[in-house]
DNA sequence: CCGAATCCCAAGCGATACTG
DNA sequence: CAGTATCGCTTGGGATTCGG
């Protein structure tokens, strides 16, 4: 195991010398409504704002001008405008976008191995709670 | 690479049948302000209500309570309560909830790691914006 | 010590209308 | 098409109080 890896053994205090190990900076990031989806969308190719906004039901336009401007500032993605006209916008994750996007795919893994198990957990809690 | 694993290659359509990749299950459940500090304080062992409150700093007690009941509910958690005076309640991490530990502790390392650049990426779209 | 109940505020988000 | 501005609702969560 890679010495930058976060421990987890029981007992111990942990290699953790602040409070979080830094865990709560990036769910800051990513903890929103939006901003997985579009790092999902975007880590499929190039996509241009109306796309984006095709591609995942449900966002207004507001939230995916918010996501992509926290996105582009983080130096998760970029943003390339044509002069033309009408306006043409694309958006792309940069390398580390994309490699925050493999991450992000391996949390989604870990959901859909556990989500028949965690249903299956709070059917029977409910089931026991009043 | 595993077959259960999300393909993250650009331009494929990604074998998502569904809309998000079930990325939105696992941050329904731990993009909250707390959850993700509870889990990674009881990944270090077997913690007692107040003992995981001292070692949450900001946590309220209302707060902790209900996060500790979601864990609970979702199968993440175990409670155990003794019918001493005062009373003692126990929590730990379950299974299903090491497991989900190993998975943000991952999560964690990425963060680490490009904590910095963030910040540069920051400072430069701050610089270069009124 | 542990937790439930209530009140209240602020952030996050949606809807809508407007601009280049 | 892409983005901005404003308003109002909904929700998360902090403070406090009460109960077992």
């Amino acid at each position: 195991m890679s010495v930058a890896h976060t421990e987890v053994t029981p007992q111990a205090e942990g290699p953790c010398g602040d409070d979080d190990c830094g865990i709560r900076d990036v769910l800051d990031r990513i903890g929103d409504k939006w901003t997985v989806l579009v790092i999902v969308e975007l880590a499929k190719g190039v996509r241009r704002f109306r796309e984006l906004q095709r591609a995942i039901p449900g966002i207004s336009q507001r939230m995916l001008t918010v996501t992509t401007q926290r996105l582009c500032r983080d130096g998760l993605a970029e943003r390339t405008a044509y002069a033309t006209i009408p306006p043409q916008v694309e958006y792309r994750l940069t390398p580390m976008g994309r490699s925050l996007a493999e991450a992000v795919a391996r949390l989604a893994d870990w959901s859909r191995e556990h989500k028949d198990a965690m249903a299956d957990a709070r059917e029977r809690w409910d089931g026991a709670h009043p």
